[in-house]
DNA sequence: CCTCGAACATTTTTT
DNA sequence: ATGTTCGAGG
């Protein structure tokens, strides 16, 4: 068994009202949560009367297996789920009571973004200046506050008008083509539980123990399900930090952890403060850059562990240079080709790009999590547009999509007398397609070949109306309606036609992976809406082998939770980290908490780099170390060149080196 | 209807 | 540097 310090043994004590566990990063709260879930079921809670919710499916995946390796065949029967995959789950069951399809399926962003170009469009506000992302920004933040577009419109904000009137168009959309988009799922299972009482007392009654982790990443409504489904007993434990809290930006409310007795009252409250993974330089290091923010819950890290490594701090000519030194240096770290004890950690997607092409150069295994190139290729969207059309006739999306895909001569302006008639009727694209009066609009041969597509799109219906052979109905419909074969003609070098051939093959073999999991049962609507629910880490762990050994590349917040010997943060530079955009917007504090998880992710060494000069789309530009490492106390790090920190340097070159940096640093100031 | 090229704007973080 | 949108020609 395993030893559990005096704060961890309260935690897994607490059984019942209220508690807060304030789990520092480190601090083995994984643990702790696996350890309290046994321990009501000791004291005789029912296993299926425990609901633990997580952020990711791997999260859930995760604590599932180690609940289950600690209390066997019982373990199994807790619901571990994400909020989003339990509320896709509530409204699969209920969502009629609200006048929903109980057939809807789930808006993914690439959904997200064309429709709200369509509603944009259609109001006249597709105008530069106009970015679609933050109409679509907006409306997300409304929804994770539980704002409707009337809360919008009588707020005193001069786009306030515009965004409530494209809101309402979207959700409209939305709600024709049967979709939800991710936040919805959210809301919907608010306003359900408050319109139905009998369906929340229901999943009351099932559920008399809640936890969730990652709780300083819940927003509102969240909060809302949680307090909801909790009620008068409110047998609910809630784990997080907030100085780990990296989501504001998509309306994660840190009040829900700052004023938790509020919400809960005589809630516990319980610090686990005693760190296990870092060494003290790298907990001090973090500690006192965290001690700078303002909104927080006082708190204090602490390990037994030596002083260890001191911090590096490596500057770098530019990028490339940057990227270069980061593979040697690791290859000249590594041992017995453990590469997996290396992360590479950024603030944004776009420096994967060149760490990615250098880092293949110089021979270094790695893989990068969170981009998924794959699943957002051209042919992956159309082989998911296919599947939706199939299995959603009302996703206008899918269907334009793929309709001329490959050319099938129903062009641009067929799919514009098609759109007038959905102006006039507000019906489903597929169905307008099927009338007789619309098809006869169009010429002759574009009508035939829309006939032959829509009827193998019925026939590939009827085969999926029953559960199992995805696999099989998938390839034969995508070989029916030529896609396959199509690829050909659509891409012209034949390697690129071959590799994307490739990819819809494997994608097809997830299909029947996914299938085998689900013991053959899986049915079409199972598929899209398990896949439209994956993280970026499981798209990663599909995508992927198993098993592989290679350095972690991934953005800061992708790396949450995780944890490495080796650290390398990339690009800490003034403008880049912290980002220009959110320290505009006056969000210092999170970066700083990003900054913070980037440090606490490593176990024994923390290094970071950063240029002189830097491509910024496209063009060099002069750049200069980030404020946060003024924020490292200075004796806990070690200034170096790349070239120093590989293999000794001589006096000389050291030198010359030193004066360079020094220079830069008192530009730094002046500027 | 389809293909190709030039112009254009766009890069924060993602369940 | 990369991806998308728009217009001219085939």
């Amino acid at each position: 068994m395993v030893e559990l310090n005096p704060q961890q043994q309260q935690a897994v004590d607490c059984l019942q009202g209220p508690l807060l566990l304030l789990a520092g990063a480190g601090t083995g709260k994984t643990t702790v949560i696996v350890q309290r879930i046994a321990n009501l079921v000791r004291h005789g809670i029912r296993a299926e009367a425990i609901l633990a919710v997580t952020f990711t499916n791997k999260a859930a995946r995760e604590m599932r297996e180690r609940v289950s390796a600690m209390l066997g065949i019982q373990g199994e029967k807790i619901t571990v789920s994400t909020f989003h995959s339990f509320c896709a789950k509530v409204l699969r069951r209920h969502i009629q009571r609200l006048g929903f399809s109980r057939n809807f399926s789930i808006a993914s962003d690439s959904y997200q973004n064309g429709l709200i170009r369509e509603v944009l469009a259609q109001e006249g506000l597709a105008v530069p200046g106009n970015d679609p992302a933050l109409f679509l920004h907006r409306i997300g933040l409304a929804k994770a506050a539980l704002q409707s577009p009337e809360d919008i419109s009588s707020q005193d904000l001069p786009w306030a008008a515009n965004l409530a009137l494209v809101y309402r168009r979207y959700q409209l959309r939305l709600q024709q083509m049967d979709m939800l988009d991710f936040d919805d799922m959210l809301c919907l299972t608010v306003k359900l539980w408050q319109d139905c009482p009998d369906i929340l007392q229901s999943y009351q009654q099932q559920y008399s123990h809640l936890l969730v982790d990652e709780y300083q990443d819940t927003n509102i409504a969240q909060l809302k399900i949680v307090t909801l489904l909790a009620g008068k007993t409110a047998n609910v434990a809630v784990v997080g930090d907030d100085d780990q809290s990296i989501y504001g930006w998509r309306g994660a409310n840190l009040d829900n952890i700052l004023q938790f007795e509020a919400y809960f009252p005589n809630a516990k409250i319980i610090r686990l403060e005693q760190n296990y993974r870092s060494t003290a330089t790298i907990l001090q290091a973090a500690n006192a850059v965290i001690a700078k923010n303002r909104s927080r819950r006082e708190k204090h890290l602490w390990s037994k562990q030596p002083c260890g490594e001191k911090i590096l701090g490596v500057c770098c000519q530019d990028e490339v240079a940057e990227a270069d030194f980061l593979a040697e240096y690791i290859s000249s770290q590594v041992e017995d080709h453990n590469w997996r004890d290396f992360a590479v950690l950024f603030r944004s997607n776009h420096q994967a790009r060149l760490l990615e092409e250098r880092f293949r150069k110089a021979k270094v295994p790695y893989i990068l999590v969170g981009t998924n190139s794959f699943y957002q290729s051209k042919e992956i969207l159309d082989v998911i547009s296919f599947l939706q059309i199939i299995q959603n006739p009302s996703d206008d999306l899918s269907l334009l999509r793929v309709v001329n895909v490959p050319p099938r001569s129903i062009g641009d302006s067929s799919i514009a007398k098609i759109r007038e008639f959905r102006q006039q009727t507000n019906l489903p694209l597929q169905q307008l397609l099927r009338n007789d009066s619309v098809q006869q609009q169009l010429p002759p041969e574009t009508g035939k070949n829309l006939q032959a597509f829509l009827g193998s799109l019925d026939k590939a219906r009827q085969a999926f109306a029953y559960p199992g052979d995805l696999w099989q109905k998938a390839s034969d419909f995508l070989t029916e309606v030529d896609y396959l074969n199509g690829l050909g003609r659509m891409y012209k070098p034949r390697e690129d036609a071959l590799r994307r051939r490739d990819n819809v093959l494997e994608f097809l073999n997830a299909l029947a992976e996914f299938e085998e999991e689900q013991r053959g049962h899986a049915t079409l609507q199972d598929f899209l809406e398990n896949f439209a629910l994956q993280d970026a880490q499981d798209k990663h762990e599909k995508e992927k082998d198993t098993g592989d050994n290679a350095v972690t590349l991934m953005t800061v917040h992708a790396a949450k939770g995780l944890e490495f010997p080796t650290v390398l943060l990339a690009g800490l530079e003034r403008n880049l980290f912290p980002h220009q955009r959110a320290v505009e917007e006056g969000n210092e504090e999170e970066e700083r908490r990003l900054f913070y998880v980037a440090i606490t992710r490593a176990r024994k060494q923390f290094l970071f780099s950063f240029t002189h000069k830097r491509r910024i789309m496209g063009k060099p530009v002069a750049v200069r170390p980030s404020k946060f490492q003024d924020e490292l106390p200075e004796e806990l790090v070690v200034y170096t060149t790349p070239e120093k920190a590989i293999r000794p340097l001589t006096q000389e070159e050291f030198n010359q080196y030193w004066e360079e940096m020094q220079k830069m640093f008192e530009i730094g100031k002046q500027s």
